[in-house]
DNA sequence: TAATTATACTAACACGTGTTAGTAACGGAG
DNA sequence: CTCCGTTACTAACACGTGTTAGTATAATTA
């Protein structure tokens, strides 16, 4: 059983016919003709033999590798924290086998080595998905400008190249529209960032249109920051509670940094949600099971991995896509803390 | 910039000598002479055409991969519940690349079809890390007595396949000696699981261990068994507390069970830890932001996926291990609920 | 019947590398 | 001067596949 592994040859041999007939045969290559006959002849010896093609030998043949390279740009304490890279992972893995393509992964700690061109070099992947903070990178935009398939996962300023994101403008706003919705009139909010960050502006602008869309006024006053942290939450929901005309119900835009403004709101007495209602967003595995549980904002986590695949594979196959972008819608999941 | 990538045989006409020499340079054989002029030489070529050799014929002419495939055995959801994973998988990629290796991930829902038979058929990886539910897998016990490469996260019963797991059954005892060192003199618990589970046995050794050595009688009646949903710690917990003689403290050996636990807990107006302390198991991401932070015990996901690459690329390279299983210490983490 | 065309294949090259066996050139020992 | 060993290379094969160009044979047409 540990003879070697039997080539195309072999089944050639077995089957009395040549090489080439075998690999037409099994891969069914269009446009050419193979009796009935024959054709049974070749699978059957395959099977006997328990042939399967060597993929080493595909690959130097093809100059195709199949393969996807996931290039996780963060440090391994963020990717800890980062709840939903799995999966997007799982997701990516999905579209990509779907196809037969696999993925391979490749995580980097800092941007300078830009260790993933490796990967391009020595012909270790098609093509790559980029998952990290989007800061300038050169390499980047000169690989695709090259042409090389490249699908980020966020956006980046100020390129073109191609990318998948959750509509988190339009998640915002659905958050803040199930708000109103459920006639709380003064309506908060706690960002997830500093405005540094393009996702915590884009967070509040979904905010604002919402409030606009209710011809509610907006309050700058009722806007607080957050950094990321459930700290930064128990923080910016007391200066919330303080203010002299505190708001009815809170948007938080991230699930961990709303668990600290569950805590500041508990730790006043005041219920959740007749006292003061909290929607946050990210829909966290906990979140469930926060004590009331959150109603939150799902982020379309597998679709994103799943699309970014799929887009991949596309550039792959030399196919355009119809657009720079796709934006993933979000997922209102109503919980007890609204 | 778009024409072919050069080969090695550019690099040896460039450099003047054959294209063994070129290979025997830049792959710094061993006992093979080379003048310094001509080392030069050759490095100097390869640097002036960006010369990066071409795996796919590499793998070809060696018949090695140096690749790992990761198989995911586990359904979406679980996928989605596990926080540990996404770690496991970085440190495998980490001791991976540190040995020049790569990781190739296959996610598979059902065990059925086999699906990573195909990596290794097809030769796409020489060797596989294993993470799932470990059934009874024929194929697994086939492949590893044929001298493949595999190793298990967590233990298989009745086979000799090597494995790295946690030693959960030491970080119970870990957990619950630090109850008794805080003076907790009736010390319940509430499993993770049903008894069926391995794992869940494994940590009620611990606790019985952990009691025994501080001369602790074991009452059958302060156990309780969870099956991983907050819902159930809940449960387990209300009967706990009904008990006429209630325990003061509660190892629950997970912190998603523990979740509900706690909410029992404070529903009757009992304070953690002044009323009743409670410690965990895993240290899932949120723990420290529960109310009060959950002390508990830190699983080494990183540590796990590192040995298990560190010791798949081993088998790879014909070395003997130097037992069949590894398991790796927790980590006792003290937060405010003891 | 002769010429064309469709059918069912095969020979041969290409992909880019690793590696074994072999060979000139040269210096030193006998 | 001859023999031998060392140094510094190279020729040639192997790895297993995909694919283009070409060739017999049989079927159809003029």
């Amino acid at each position: 059983m540990s003879a070697k592994r039997a080539t195309s040859f072999d089944v050639a041999r077995l089957a009395g016919v040549s090489r080439t007939t075998v690999s037409f045969v099994l891969n069914k290559v269009p446009g050419i003709q193979i009796s009935e006959a024959t054709r049974r002849n070749v699978l059957e010896a395959a099977r006997q033999l328990n042939y399967h093609p060597n993929e080493s030998g595909r690959r130097l043949s093809s100059g195709k590798s199949r393969m996807i390279g996931l290039v996780l740009l963060q440090s391994a304490e963020q990717v800890f924290n980062d709840a939903f890279l799995l999966q997007v992972l799982v997701g990516l893995e999905e579209a990509a086998s779907r196809s037969g393509f696999h993925v391979l992964l490749k995580h980097i700690k800092e941007s300078p080595p830009y260790e993933y061109s490796q990967l391009i070099n020595e012909n270790h992947v098609d093509g790559i998905v980029f998952s990290g903070p989007l800061q300038e990178d050169p390499l980047l935009i000169e690989l695709h400008s090259r042409g090389f398939p490249i699908v980020l996962m966020g956006q980046m300023p100020d390129t073109v190249i191609p990318y998948v994101d959750a509509n988190v403008t339009l998640g915002a706003e659905t958050a803040v529209n199930h708000l109103v919705s459920r006639g709380y009139s003064r309506i908060g909010m706690i960002t997830n960032a500093s405005f540094r960050y393009a996702t915590a502006r884009q967070r509040r602008d979904g905010y604002c249109q919402a409030l606009k869309a209710a011809n509610y006024d907006i309050d700058e006053t009722l806007i607080r920051q957050g950094d990321y942290t459930p700290a930064s939450g128990f923080e910016a929901m007391n200066t919330l509670l303080d203010a002299p005309d505190r708001p009815d119900a809170v948007f938080v835009a991230s699930d961990v940094v709303a668990i600290g403004a569950m805590q500041a709101v508990k730790q006043r007495g005041l219920r959740i949600p007749q006292d003061i209602a909290i929607i946050g967003f990210d829909d966290i595995p906990t979140a469930g099971h926060l004590d009331p549980p959150l109603t939150t904002i799902r982020l379309p986590a597998f679709g994103i991995g799943w699309a970014a695949g799929e887009r991949a594979i596309r550039l792959i196959l030399g196919e355009e896509l119809e657009a720079q972008g796709v934006l993933l819608d979000t997922e209102l999941v109503i919980r007890q803390s609204t």
